[in-house]
DNA sequence: CCCCTGATTGTTTCG
DNA sequence: CGAAACAATCAGGGG
């Protein structure tokens, strides 16, 4: 940990994605919210901007802005949280079947 | 015609 | 704790 000030080559890549049609969406963040908001503004401001230049724009202003003004998008993103918490909880699909193998099968005992 | 890449940050998930 | 994957978004390039 400490040891930054070495001259730790920071080669951070984080490799883009191809959207999966079918998959497991994740929870958006609170920058996905901003991003959404955010870009139709400045579409309307700046419809040259293409979306790659605009998220070089959000993300800065993102940078700026204070976990006051983040605030209610973490709060939207903490609601989709939930929803996406619920959506993986609830598994209507017998798919992923070996959740809990806590097979303990209490004997019925005697019922009547 | 359909799939993928690009750029941003945050969250999610496995080990 | 850390890395990898992936979330929205759209425009354009390639097979």
């Amino acid at each position: 940990m400490a040891k930054q000030g070495g001259k730790a080559k920071a080669a951070k890549k984080q490799k883009r994605v191809k959207k999966d049609k079918s998959g497991p969406k994740k929870p958006k963040s609170a920058f996905m919210f901003f991003s959404q908001d955010r870009r139709q503004t400045l579409k309307t401001e700046q419809p040259d901007l293409k979306i790659t230049e605009q998220s070089k724009v959000i993300g800065k202003e993102w940078g700026e802005l204070t976990d006051a003004e983040k605030a209610p998008y973490q709060e939207k993103a903490n609601q989709d949280r939930e929803r996406y918490n619920k959506e993986k909880a609830s598994s209507p699909k017998e798919e992923e079947k070996k959740e809990e193998p806590e097979g303990d099968e209490e004997d019925e005992e005697s019922e009547d």
